[in-house]
DNA sequence: CAGTATCCTGTCCGATACTG
DNA sequence: CAGTATCGGACAGGATACTG
């Protein structure tokens, strides 16, 4: 996306704004898309995509830069190069389901059109995220974005810490900082 | 993101596309994040992301348009707004709570900034999706997408139904092609 | 086949000024 | 406070031609 060009507006530390950086044009989505689907070649890309050559250069570029897909050279005489997924581009697969689901929930209004299946059984799956430790799926407000271990004093003013420190003034005098700390 | 604003490189089917056409601009997924935050009115959105206010009005009419925000007056005299999240909307922290699972992950080095808590106890939440049906983690390739019920001929032939299909030729003569519609 | 090199257009986006 | 109006720059993205 090359977020950020003029005066970055996003909280360096965000990891969402981080994702963005990666993943924030639509074309290097698309791109993964068709790489989860088994693309690897340039024309298989191009193909599918109906992306011009020049863009198609430039996002692929970007992807290995970010770590997501792997230039590989699959013949030397000439010298060609597949693109295949890194484990950082393996693991954006959970985040292309879950918009997947987003989609098919909410704009699909005559049905869905593309599905997650078990591919043993065919039966179709319904993404729910939860948290793996417990169990239990990841809703608002049983749980909550906090500012981490790793966060920075601008990251604690702008975000909340454990145990809940209210945007509204609720002054207690309880040393409840740094607790977000053990996590 | 005004995606296929020349000539739709997307097939119109696909559930990813569809929400890239809703939150595939940046500050559409940012305005978003500062929502599940408890922002709701102009300048708290303002603030909060350093966005010029042209550009703001821009991307709330258009979350708004889409179904993502609602626009609801909090003010009569003057007429005032405020901005609350549709469950559509409110549906997206999934997603956006699966990006950060991904972010905090890989692209922060240095620990996490900012991540997810069990509001009560404040336990940090893994992210996880899984099957709802039956709880399984959705991993790859045991999961796999395939064209649904819903899909044109030209989805069916780009995506693989079910029964597995394999892009390189396995001519089989078994009637598989639409036992996707079974889903 | 796998790109590179140019040129061009649209628009995202920021900066600023202005209004009730 | 909650926007609207206008201007300009940077760049994503498309089209096309070209190369080994």
């Amino acid at each position: 996306m090359a977020v950020m060009q003029h005066n970055s507006p996003l909280n360096p530390q965000c990891p969402i704004g981080r994702s963005l950086e990666r993943v924030g044009e639509w074309w290097s989505i698309l791109i993964l898309r068709e790489a989860f689907l088994g693309a690897s070649r340039f024309d298989q890309f191009q193909k599918n995509l109906g992306i011009a050559p020049n863009m198609l250069t430039r996002r692929l570029n970007a992807l290995v830069a970010d770590g997501l897909l792997e230039k590989r050279p699959y013949s030397t005489r000439p010298l060609r190069h597949e693109y295949v997924l890194t484990p950082a581009g393996q693991d954006f697969r959970q985040v292309l389901w879950a918009i997947m689901a987003w989609g098919n929930k909410h704009f699909a209004p005559e049905g869905t059109a593309i599905q997650l299946v078990d591919s043993a059984t065919g039966a179709p799956a319904d993404p729910l995220l939860i948290d793996r430790h417990s169990g239990r799926p990841l809703t608002w407000p049983a749980f909550r974005t906090v500012a981490g271990p790793a966060a920075d004093a601008r990251t604690k003013a702008r975000y909340p810490v454990w145990p809940a420190r209210e945007p509204t003034p609720a002054p207690e005098t309880k040393p409840a900082a740094n607790a977000a700390d053990a996590a």
